[in-house]
DNA sequence: TCAAAAGTGTTATGAGTACACCCATGG
DNA sequence: CCATGGGTGTACTCATAACACTTTTGA
């Protein structure tokens, strides 16, 4: 016996919620459907997984093909199996979220694959299950970002301390004491504040952060607290 | 067009994670596969997803046959799809964890099925990805439930809080201390104090406790922090 | 000189932890 | 009557949350 007789196969692919921050608002990373059906309607990134892929090498392929960025904070998020979910044929998507630092995007892909992005309170109709998708992605990052050093990953590699402030009060749609937010922040021992400042935003300036890549990598589930009432999912 | 052109069909399994607790250790239930290849050897309990399913329906039918259980808890947990973790054909597997009260089990079926239940430290070999599926599945178990009110679906509808310690205890393979761990878990208003005691460990008894389900459905993602130190993941 | 953002410290409250003794009962 | 497991309270420490003024500098 070489096959398993009598079942089914089906189509298998990737969809990938990717969020961006521009220093204002968390967005998302649209694309204009290339394929029959719904051709030219919005949807999330995806792609058909192939022969000798796995669904996380897949991820990584259309990611990179999309945004042309490698090493990108990618995760597999769950699986949207409804028998009826495309209306063509039966098939299966892996979902991934994925969080980039939207300034490393290279704005030329936008044309290329109909790109956009979109802030989160102005996503346009999207195709299937793919609100769904966008949804449950959304609570996992408010999720698991309450809990773990993880929306670094939306930054530049250098980055001020009320910018990070306000990417965490776009995702948690909250304001947080400046004061309490940098204590614990730095609490974490994961930052190292550099020499120089950031002049773009204000006057003084405002000192420049990294991340310590050797706590950061050692401490990725430590957990954070930077939320007061963590959010629930 | 109605049919999407030179894309690769596959095969699409699930694959169950069972735990269940006898009052004294974490237990899995193995099946013996009963399909060639590695027919005879240890594996979790899986099956194909058929035409008219989704991921979720196949592993409530599969769980439903095995151990006779309807209405247990059941989650996705991750999907595997290593071309080549299956030999003979590849099969993307989408994993879901449950818990279910051990004593709900139907024995019969153990051999029906070829079923056993096994301590987590005394694993036989598992064939294929599935020790990874397993250890996943345990990771998930312990980060979930430090944060959130789910190893009552391992008990009876009615246990007592020495009970429920011993289960803790056992997951997280450390003591607690009774009055911080009672006070804590009765902070939660998630129990409700019976007005009878389980003789059974003890010549004084201990009272029994149910759920409160109407809290326990609103507060199923309520933080419970029973663990001190939350374990990572 | 003033507007605008950056940076910093203290206090009060609540949560977590460590810890030890009495109670009830069946044998 | 005693061995066994069940049940309860307090004090200390630490983390969190609330809160307002000074600094810097470009325009």
């Amino acid at each position: 016996m070489t096959k398993y007789q009598h079942q089914t196969r089906l189509l298998a692919a990737i969809d990938c919620i990717i969020f961006g921050f521009d220093g204002t608002t968390l967005k998302l990373l649209l694309v204009q459907r290339a394929i029959q059906p719904e051709k030219g309607r919005w949807s999330l990134m995806g792609g058909f997984i192939q022969p000798d892929e796995s669904a996380d090498i897949a991820a990584v392929r259309v990611l990179k093909k999309l945004t042309g960025l490698e090493g990108v904070y990618l995760e597999q998020l769950h699986t949207f199996s409804d028998p009826k979910r495309d209306p063509i044929e039966r098939t299966l998507s892996v979902t991934y979220f994925a969080l980039i630092d939207i300034h490393r995007y290279e704005q030329q892909l936008s044309d290329e694959y109909h790109a956009e992005w979109f802030t989160l309170t102005e996503i346009p109709q999207l195709i299937f299950d793919h609100p769904e998708m966008m949804y449950m992605a959304q609570e996992k990052l408010r999720y698991k970002a309450a809990l773990h050093p993880l929306l670094f990953e939306l930054l530049p590699k250098k980055f001020t301390l009320p910018q990070l402030q306000s990417l965490y009060e776009c995702v948690y749609d909250m304001p947080f004491d400046k004061r309490n937010f940098t204590r614990k922040v730095l609490s974490t021992k994961l930052l190292v504040k550099q020499k120089d400042k950031d002049k773009g935003n204000s006057k003084k300036g405002a000192f420049f952060y990294k991340l310590d890549n050797k706590q950061y990598k050692a401490n990725l589930h430590a957990f954070l607290n930077i939320i007061p009432n963590p959010p629930i999912g």
